[in-house]
RNA sequence: GGGCUCGUAGCUCAGUUGGCGAGAGCGCACGCCUGAUAAGCGUGAGGUCGGUAGUUCGACUCUACCCGGGCCCA
């Protein structure tokens, strides 16, 4: 008992002349309550702006803030994205080019309106536009700076503190100026269209504010009775039969605004006899057609070509008046009869054919949807169209043309916004040509010159511009800029000129865009202004449409690149998104085409969206959601900024528990192996303690050997945005060469040698320079952490403050050689530790300092693994290495080295009770009866 | 329905122009250590490379079709 006692007193002081790691770096980051005091720190010190300060002489690199939504908090998605972003703008400051970072929000528009709208209930009706408006920008301004707080708690930097606004009065004296050289151009005009429309919320939609989704509709077939019919009848031997031809349509409400009836001038024909009656429709339909409307045919009477039909006539079946048969490509044999009911004003294909043949567009619908007297049919008029179906059908019975009516379900456009079903309707709208000005094709040849990143972007915005229709600029709604456009009080005409822009530009640098709503028509009028089309000169009123909020963040480039910040160039950088391909990429295109002849951009990086752990759709309303706010609190912000790098964001990115989990875990092993290095950097000052490379040992030469290839490839990864692979470098660099074997290693030299020796200055240079360029590498992805490592290891002098500060490692190559001899030496290290662990399974080992090894192999590599001299050992770490054959119970072969053997015997001498090491020079030293000469020595 | 796109171990990713018995890290299982300790080390088990059919001496890599996702549109 008392010699036991004795024996740990010894051991214990022996522990106190190691040097054991010491640092105040806590192993738990207990990131959720650390990130904030940064964040707080960083915002103290101005941090964003020093580090684009640092860079003020450098080349500048431009990457340009797509505005997200003021409206509602954060998801995923633009979480995933602005960090994306951060990743770029720290990476590129690092690596000593300027890139500023100037947020911005897209604060106009209908869901915010709408938004208002439920606040204000029915008050907004009595309320005036102008503060109607302010609560929107009230709205529009609080979400901005819920936003904006939920960004920066992400460690984003940027100028937050002015960021842009689309809302911001000289933003939209940007936009009435942008849209002026449309004017200026020739591409604006105002025309008669089928647009999406939205009853419920009386405004046009652009199509981007469409949904699909399913919806219950009557399905009906109804007759069309032919006129003039007496060639076909004569050619069929007809008696008093008369014939139709049979349409179908899922909207018994656009019957009254027929005025066609149109079929494929490629497809067969058929007339056939059912109940005394002829019926005309499409042969490859006329199974089904039957079977539909539960009738059989007794005989085919004739095969009426669709040209022979052509310019005929059918008798409206409700209203006294002709419906003309014409031909067109766009009847198929999906579904229906082959002949297809035409209503030009409630539909583009209707109204694209109708145009050809110059029919009536109808709509005889008012804004709120309801049918006008326009329709003719008295019992109509002020009937909702959905509500209109039942009655339409019902007279249709009645008349005798309703062949069959049910109910069908199919994927119908809704609403964006109110999820209500939308209607298809002419009105009047202003539309920005692409052909006039040729805008499709500089388009399309300005996207040939952009660097799309993945490079099938460029297939998918140029498959988009080449089939996009005219773009639908105004929109029937209050929050928004307006379309500065003059109404003739005489003629009722509206005009706009450059010059009405202009003045219209000068007032809202200095009111806003509400000065639209607040001063008369004449504070706009430009000197000399005069009524095109009548001459007026003194009577105008205002347009009352506004911009599509797709202009406003479109000319984004020239508010807030051009004139903001006064960069005349393209970005080099949009950064968003796939689904803005159809959005913010391409409105972006289409106004700076317009106006600049070539597009905003350089390059264009999309990512996808944030999936679950299947790969299915993820929203609020999946079972497992997590709100973002609730991650950050209980993981930190850093876990997510790891999510994101560590996934490939090219394609769709998941997020799940699991995922989750991994990521912490991966978090904890940076971290711990960054606490190792700094915990024996304790003592370490590189000014005082550095040693020049030639003294360092071969290890620590191969050491950095990695290190220079390890940041090789992530200084190249972040080059090529490829940053999952960063993720990936830096976790297997301090795993796999680090922690598993390195610093394994190490530990003998570290804590056994003489603190001030050379053997273990060797090893601090190595782990201080490798701490200090994986500090720096990873700061753009991993800032929290970075931040909070770079405070707390030894830095030289000169060096900056805070790590953004601070530049990028230089890439360089690595010692080849040596990084060959090292993995050669590791291939005979795999069987060594099979060995050992063989011997461990049968306890005839704990501890692998317990053992000597023996090496059975030819002489080639014999002399090869003697050349590492007495670090062999220690690159295995046993306490023995002898050459020679491999013997005894604990035997492997290897099966990568041919030829090798390796055997385990139990070390020589004893064990150490200093460096734990087994050895015969224990006792050698009478004053240190228990341990080795080696530490004896330090000792002295 | 159309355009673009994705599908390699439980998770995240590598797999150059077709030639491997398909890899890594994490996780998992088992074990060791107790001087990185809510840490560290080792060993091991996991994949018919979404499916099918072709082209080829040979296909995870090429072709067609199918299945299952995603974005955008209809």
């Amino acid at each position: 008992m008392r010699k036991g006692q004795e024996q740990g007193d010894m051991e214990t002081n022996y522990k106190d002349t190691l040097n054991l790691p010491v640092t105040e770096f806590p192993m738990k980051a207990n990131l959720a309550a650390r990130e904030p005091v940064q964040l707080e720190r960083w915002e103290k010190d101005r941090i964003y702006h020093k580090m684009v300060e640092a860079r003020a002489k450098s080349p500048r690199y431009v990457l340009h803030d797509g505005p997200p939504y003021a409206n509602g908090h954060l998801h995923l998605g633009t979480i995933l994205n602005k960090i994306l972003k951060d990743i770029v703008v720290k990476y590129r400051n690092m690596s000593g080019q300027r890139c500023d970072f100037v947020p911005g929000w897209d604060c106009h528009g209908l869901p915010i309106e709408l938004e208002v709208d439920k606040k204000l209930g029915a008050a907004k009706r009595s309320m005036n536009p102008v503060d109607v408006r302010r609560a929107c920008r009230e709205h529009a301004a609080k979400f901005v700076d819920i936003q904006r707080n939920e960004f920066k708690r992400l460690g984003c930097l940027g100028r937050w503190e002015k960021p842009y606004t689309t809302m911001s009065f000289d933003y939209e004296a940007s936009i009435v100026r942008e849209f002026g050289k449309f004017v200026r151009a020739g591409s604006v005009y105002k025309g008669k269209k089928p647009i999406y429309w939205c009853a419920s919320c009386r405004t046009a939609l652009a199509e981007a504010e469409v949904e699909y989704a399913d919806h219950t509709s009557p399905s009906i077939y109804v007759k069309f009775r032919l006129k003039d019919d007496g060639a076909f009848r004569k050619e069929w031997k007809l008696g008093a039969e008369p014939i139709y031809l049979v349409i179908w349509t899922t909207t018994p409400w656009t019957i009254p605004a027929n005025v066609a009836v149109a079929l494929n001038p490629d497809l067969p024909y058929v007339a056939v006899k059912v109940e005394g009656e002829v019926w005309v429709l499409a042969e490859g339909l006329l199974d089904s057609v039957m079977e539909a409307v539960g009738k059989s045919y007794s005989t085919v009477v004739g095969r009426p070509r669709p040209e022979k039909l052509e310019h005929m006539h059918c008798a409206h079946p409700l209203i006294e008046r002709n419906s003309l048969i014409i031909l067109g490509e766009h009847v198929t044999l999906e579904a229906g009869t082959g002949a297809v009911h035409t209503a030009p004003g409630h539909g583009q294909e209707d109204y694209d054919v109708g145009q050809r043949y110059g029919l009536e567009v109808l709509a005889p619908v008012d804004d709120a949807g309801r049918f006008t007297p326009e329709a003719g049919l008295a019992w109509l008029t002020g009937e909702f169209v959905e509500d209109a179906n039942a009655p339409i059908i019902e007279k249709l019975k009645e008349t005798g043309a309703l062949v069959k009516s049910r109910e069908i379900t199919h994927s119908y456009p809704h609403c964006w916004r109110c999820k209500k079903p939308i209607v298809f309707r002419s009105t009047d709208q202003w539309f920005i040509s692409m052909q006039q000005r040729e805008l499709r094709a500089k388009a399309l040849q300005a996207i040939d010159k952009v660097e799309w990143i993945p490079p099938w972007g460029r297939q998918r915005i140029a498959g988009m511009v080449s089939v996009r229709p005219d773009w639908c600029i105004s929109r029937q709604r209050l929050w928004g800029v307006p379309v500065v456009a003059l109404v003739c009080g005489s003629c009722g005409n509206s005009h706009t000129t450059p010059e009405l822009a202009e003045r219209a530009a000068l007032l809202f640098e200095k009111e806003g865009a509400d000065a639209w709503f607040s001063h008369s028509a004449d504070d706009f009028k430009p000197d000399g202004f005069k009524c095109p089309s009548c001459g007026e000169t003194e009577q105008f009123g205002k347009e009352p449409d506004i911009l599509d909020v797709w202009f406003d963040s479109g000319v984004s480039f020239a508010a807030v690149l051009e004139n903001e910040e006064g960069i005349k160039d393209q970005a080099d950088l949009y950064l968003e998104g796939s689904d803005q391909h159809r959005g913010w990429f391409h409105t972006s295109l289409l106004t700076s085409i317009g106006t600049r002849e070539r597009a905003p951009y350089k390059r264009v990086l999309t990512h996808g969206f944030v999936v679950d752990g299947e790969g299915k759709k993820y929203s609020k309303s999946a079972r497992n959601y997590v709100p973002p706010e609730n991650l950050i609190n209980q993981h930190g912000a850093e876990i997510l900024r790891l999510w994101v790098a560590s996934e490939d964001y090219r394609d769709d990115i998941r997020f799940s528990d699991e995922i989750l989990t991994r990521c912490i875990e991966a978090y904890r092993k940076l971290r711990n192996t960054a606490r190792y290095m700094l915990g024996n950097l304790n003592d370490f000052d590189p000014d005082r303690d550095q040693l020049p490379e030639g003294d360092l040992l071969e290890i620590d030469r191969w050491a950095l050997a990695e290190l220079a290839r390890v940041t090789k490839k992530v200084l190249s990864a972040y080059e090529s945005f490829e940053f999952h692979a960063i993720a990936q470098a830096l976790g297997r660099f301090c795993t796999v060469e680090m922690s598993s074997f390195y610093l394994d290693v190490l530990k003998d030299r570290l804590y056994a040698e003489k603190a001030q020796g050379k053997l273990r200055r060797s090893a601090q240079t190595v782990l201080w320079r490798i701490l200090d360029a994986m500090t720096r590498l990873m700061a753009p992805i991993f800032s929290f952490t970075a931040d909070e490592v770079w405070l707390s290891m030894p830095r030289g002098k000169g060096s900056p403050d805070n790590v953004f500060l601070a530049d990028l490692p230089k890439g360089a190559d690595g010692d080849q050689k040596l990084i060959e001899r090292f993995d050669r030496v590791m291939s005979v290290r795999g069987a060594v530790t099979k060995a050992l662990e063989a011997a461990r399974a049968e306890r005839f080992i704990g501890n692998s300092l317990a053992a000597k090894i023996t090496i059975e192999c030819d002489s080639e590599l014999r002399s090869f693994l003697e050349s590492f001299g007495e670090m062999l050992p220690d690159l295995f770490i046993v306490s023995g290495v002898s050459f020679g054959k491999a013997a005894g119970n604990y035997l492997m072969a290897s099966d990568e080295v041919s030829g090798l053997t390796v055997s385990v015997d139990k070390a020589d001498g004893v064990k150490c009770a200093r460096c734990w090491k087994y050895s015969t020079s224990v006792g050698s030293d009478s004053d240190h009866p228990t341990i080795c000469a080696r530490c004896a020595a330090v000792l002295k």
